[in-house]
DNA sequence: GTGAAAGCGCTAACAG
DNA sequence: CTGTTAGCGCTTTCAC
């Protein structure tokens, strides 16, 4: 009866149940091992090692054990050394739930995106953005629950439910869906969240931590660059749906730098067609004879730039020979077929550093005054290869 | 003092802190709002309604509304209607920390994947599928942890840790370097685990759950499918990194085909090229010879397919007409220029909700079997468009 | 049917 | 510096 009193031993204070699951087993046969035995105990077959258990074996209290784990100042280093082996020895790892129930902090960051992304234009981006995300965030120890903005049956925001069954300490927002509720909510619970790479439609952004792109600065750099190249007559081809206005300050830039070299600038040069590679590859046949007559192209998207040099070879146009061309975004598409394009590259590698680096320090620490907020323009800059 | 009263009853039994910062509100102003007081009284400034809240409303016990809520059989009706009413009406949402520690399950699945992701040639299909999963995943009204499987300044297995830190109810492994201590760790907690699209490598797959894609017979499909259409000397180009022996298995099914169709096989028209544009596109040039002599490739790519298409139009071979081709993964790469790529689709949809459903019946109910696998290939299926 | 009380594993308050 | 005790919000047992 060696391992009924180890049984009793351990579960002294635990639960009824456990104790007739124990006991079923028992009579069951006393041949099963003893990890079997403690495995049939929990319904849900845990055998994990708690603070408790350490104490134990430390000869401590359990609070001491805490406290070492969380390298409390007030523990000696003795003792704290002692535990820390322990614990180490065991593998002991904190029980999140207990943890953020007591501490009402739970470690993970909710990343919430737009629903049909898969259809996006960008989505390449989006994705590539979503993995460094999750790396940044998993070199500074934070889980991340990934969700729709919204759940497609209930209709009902997912912000709003991790807020309220305390799934999550904060957010990173990379949609720009967020509504009127989702936002009173956040302020209401007091939970940091940053607008990432989307500017929000229906909320005024002002309000709000972010880090974006700018996108005038792209438009400015590529219109730029054509300009320096030579080109006197710039087309620029924006793509529709145009989400948070993005190719809107990319023509802005376009047309800034026209101006500032003097150039007038003409709106009958400027375009909106779907961000789809056939789109594009018409373009070109349509308008050529407007295009016959200019000397560069700002395609606000790399795919059009791809489809562009394309179709304009067909033509007899060669790139960058007879016509300068820069994209957007330093995309796959970009380098897919030679000439390789010369484009704008995104600054998602800084958004995500300075977002995952906010998002700690508004959920880790106390004294950071939330109501300054952290909003950033983050500028892009232009990655020169062959097609300019 | 209505406030006060106010106060001190709601928060009768809870900790001193709570009190004294109450205390410290009172002083500090009369004036104060009782929500703007309840919100200091937290240091969360989390004012969440609890079943407590519930009960006192409903003059029930927060037994009772907590078995409302979980729509215990034992309930009369009349207190369900009476109780849900209120948490309606309070828009409760469970506290997830609470209810976890308590039942051990936390809802919320391990997506695990394989760090370097970006590189992938076959991102695009990866990242589809994630959010697909995602997607189908929240339907069930799981949440999903993403995380990739080895933490990668720790080199510590997150599934491990996820496991220890009792965060996850089971996992989706979408990666083949599950190793023995995660597979032992898995068992030892019996959490559920299924494997999805890519076979483990370190690991004897027979012993898992699992939702694969055919491979042998995409190859099988898309071979039989150029036969049919009069190819007779047909050639096959596989990527290399070769994940988990995919192109070997389209090549075994290339095989087969060539087998049913009595035309013996030439190992000299199987190749293994880099997953990329230019790659195909030199390939094409420099085996124009060779090529010259078939009548039909089956590139296990569609990056390829598109690829040699455009090569093959430089040396004045058409492409359904001189050349027949089929490409796998029916990916954005397929429709982008024509013609439009014959492919192979691959089955994600039907992994998809297969596995899905699968980890909620293991992880929600007991009556399942969990030492019966499931093990499933699904097969691919062909797209015919232009290019064949 | 319902409620009182205990317990999940942890942190925090307070007393030594 | 350390231990005792209470409490986080929920589920479960057991008594009525």
């Amino acid at each position: 009866m060696k391992v009924l009193s180890f049984i009793l031993d351990r579960y002294k204070n635990r639960s009824y149940d456990s104790f007739m699951h124990t006991c079923a087993r028992l009579l069951l046969g006393p041949h099963t091992s003893s990890t079997n035995l403690l495995r049939t105990i929990h319904k849900e077959s845990t055998i994990s090692v708690t603070i408790k258990d350490i104490a134990k074996l430390a000869n401590v209290s359990h609070t001491t054990v805490s406290r070492c784990l969380n390298d409390s100042p007030m523990i000696s280093d003795k003792t704290k050394e002692k535990v820390l082996k322990i614990a180490e020895e065991l593998q002991y790892e904190v029980n999140s739930n207990a943890r953020s129930l007591s501490t009402k902090k739970t470690g993970i960051i909710g990343v919430i995106y737009q629903q049909g992304l898969e259809d996006f234009g960008s989505s390449a981006y989006i994705n590539a953005l979503f993995l460094e995300l999750r790396h940044a965030l998993e070199t500074l120890q934070l889980d991340t629950i990934l969700v729709e903005a919204i759940n497609p049956d209930t209709l009902a925001s997912n912000t709003v439910r991790l807020i309220k069954q305390q799934k999550v300490d904060g957010f990173l927002l990379v949609h720009q869906q967020i509504t009127e509720e989702d936002n009173r909510m956040l302020q209401e619970y007091d939970i940091p969240a940053i607008q990432i790479h989307f500017k929000p439609e229906y909320l005024d952004i002002t309000t709000m931590d972010y880090y974006l792109t700018d996108n005038d600065h792209g438009g400015y750099l590529a219109t730029k660059h054509l300009l320096e190249r030579g080109a006197h007559k710039i087309l620029t081809i924006a793509c529709s749906p145009n989400i948070g206005e993005e190719y809107g300050y990319r023509t802005e830039g376009y047309r800034r730098a026209l101006t500032e070299y003097d150039i007038s600038i003409d709106d009958s040069l400027i375009f909106e067609i779907e961000c789809e590679y056939i789109a594009a590859y018409d373009f070109i046949h349509e308008h050529i004879e407007l295009i016959k007559t200019c000397d560069g192209i700002f395609a606000q998207a790399d795919i059009l730039a791809a489809a562009f040099i394309a179709a304009l070879k067909e033509h007899g146009i060669n790139v960058p020979q007879d016509m300068k061309i820069v994209g957007y975004d330093d995309s796959f598409y970009s380098i897919l077929v030679p000439p390789f394009i010369t484009t704008i590259h995104q600054p998602r590698e800084e958004i995500i550093t300075k977002a995952c680096n906010r998002i700690l320090d508004l959920t880790r620490s106390d004294s950071v005054d939330k109501s300054i907020k952290e909003q950033e323009l983050i500028k892009p800059y232009l990655i020169i290869r062959e097609s300019s």
